[in-house]
DNA sequence: TAGATTGTTAATCGATTAACAATC
DNA sequence: TAGATTGTTAATCGATTAACAATC
C-alpha cells in the first residue's frame, strides 16, 4: 500500500500473466460487497492450484495475509494494479482501420488497464479523415512522424499480412519499441523490438487441436 | 507422408503452439520457389533456439531429414497441418456480432485451419436477420438447438462481459464442449467443457509491462 | 574426405506442486 | 485451544539447451 511500481522481487513470467485473472475476480467479489479473502477460496473459484494462488499472491502483495481470514481484496487490487503498470497510462497507436481495428478501437477495457489508443492510421483514401469510435482516422504516411513526436511506445499492427512488414519498418522508424501483431507473419525487426504476436486462425485451431485430444482420451 | 492424423508421440503443449508459426514461415519459404530447409535456417529466420527447432521437426515430420540439406518444405508442411488438424474441417458457432464479432467473421485466416464459422447469433433485434460478412446473424434464442442439431463442438463468445455467462450456459446446453471467451469475466462451466480465455486489454497490458521491465534493466 | 546437419541422450533451467512449521 | 491459512523450504515435473556420435 505504500510506495510505486517499485517490485522488488521479479515475478514469473507466467504468474503476471495469471494476474489479470485474479484481478478480474477479486474486482467482482468487491463488487458483491466481499472485503476479505483466503488463497483456497480463490483457488476454487478460478480452478486453480492452492499453492499456486498462495505464492501469486505472496508475491504480489505488499500486506501480508492474515492466517485463517487471508488478503483484504481492495489492497490485493491496489498491489495487482500497480505491478501491472495499470496507474500509469500508456500511449499507443493502431495501425490498420478495418474490422479488427475497430474492434479495438472500441474495445473499453484498454482504459481500465491504462491503455490507451491515441490514434488510428489506414491507407485507404475513403476511410481516412473520418472518425472510427471517436477517434481520427490518419494518414499511414503520418505515422512515424506522429509516434516519435509524441514518443508513444506501442504500435498495433492490424493491417493484412502483406502490408505488415512496411508498417512495422514504419513503427520502427517512429522509434516505436514495441509492436503487437496481428498480421499472420513473421516480422523482421532488430533485436532491441519486443514483438508479440497474435494469430487469431491459429489459437482457435489450437483450442480445436486440444479438445480433439481430450476426446479421444475420454 | 503416410497416415492419417495418428500422432504416435505426443508433442508438447508449446511446441505445438509453435507450429502455426513454423507452418506460416514454410508456407512463405515454398511461395518462394525454396524446396528444402535446414533446421538452423528456420532458427535464425524466426529468432528461435536451433535444437528447439530440430526437435519440434522431428517430432512432426514422418519423413527423416537428411543431414547436410534438411527437410523437404512440402512434407513439412503436410505433417504440420496434419498434426494441427488442418485438414479436417472444425465447425464452430460465434456469438455476439458487435465489432469483435465482425472482426471474427471476416478474418480470412480461419478457412486455411480447417475452422468454418457457421453462424452468428447475436440479442439486438436491429441486426438479427441481416447477414454480416455473408453470414445470417441469427437470434440467441435458437442458439442451443442449433448447437445440437448440427452437433456443433466449439462456440466463441464475443458479448459484453454481462452477457457472457448467460451465453456461455447456453452453449454449454446446447452440447458445445470448447469456449473461446472474449469477455472478460470468468465462466462457470462444468469441468469436461474447456475454456480459453483471451483477454485483449490484459494482453497489452502485460506487452507493456515486459517493455517497461526490459527499458528499466538497459 | 571434410563439414554441416541430423537424431538422441544428458544437463540445466524454470515453474508447479508437495510438505511443514509459524500464526492468527 | 483447535483449525484453517499463511509463508517458506524441498521435491517433482516439464521444457529448453547443451553435448555428441551417426550420416549424407
Amino acid at each position: 500500500m505504500n510506495d510505486f511500481n517499485d517490485s522488488p522481487i521479479s515475478i514469473s513470467t507466467q504468474a503476471l500473466e495469471r494476474m489479470p485473472y485474479y484481478l478480474q475476480h477479486l474486482k467482482q467479489l468487491q463488487k458483491e460487497g466481499i472485503t476479505v479473502i483466503a488463497s483456497p477460496a480463490i483457488a476454487a473459484d478460478l480452478s486453480l492450484n492452492e499453492v499456486q494462488v498462495r505464492k501469486d499472491l505472496a508475491a504480489v502483495s505488499t500486506s501480508k495475509g492474515k492466517p485463517k481470514s487471508g488478503f483484504i481484496i481492495s489492497d490485493l487490487i491496489y498491489n495487482m494494479e500497480n505491478i501491472l503498470g495499470y496507474h500509469n497510462v500508456k500511449d499507443a497507436v493502431l495501425v490498420g482501420a478495418g474490422y479488427l481495428g475497430s474492434a479495438l478501437l472500441s474495445y473499453k477495457g484498454f482504459d481500465s488497464c491504462g491503455m490507451h489508443i491515441v490514434a488510428a492510421f489506414d491507407i485507404d483514401d475513403t476511410i481516412v479523415g473520418t472518425e472510427l469510435c471517436g477517434k481520427k482516422v490518419l494518414p499511414v504516411n503520418k505515422l512515424s512522424g506522429m509516434c516519435r513526436r509524441m514518443n508513444i511506445h506501442i504500435g498495433i499492427i492490424a493491417v493484412p499480412e502483406d502490408q505488415a512488414q512496411t508498417v512495422c519498418d514504419q513503427l520502427v522508424a517512429g522509434g516505436i519499441l514495441a509492436v503487437w501483431n496481428f498480421a499472420p507473419v513473421h516480422l523482421n525487426t532488430p533485436e532491441t523490438i519486443m514483438v508479440k504476436n497474435e494469430n487469431m486462425a491459429a489459437s482457435l485451431a489450437i483450442l480445436s487441436k486440444h479438445l480433439q485430444e481430450k476426446i479421444k482420451q475420454s
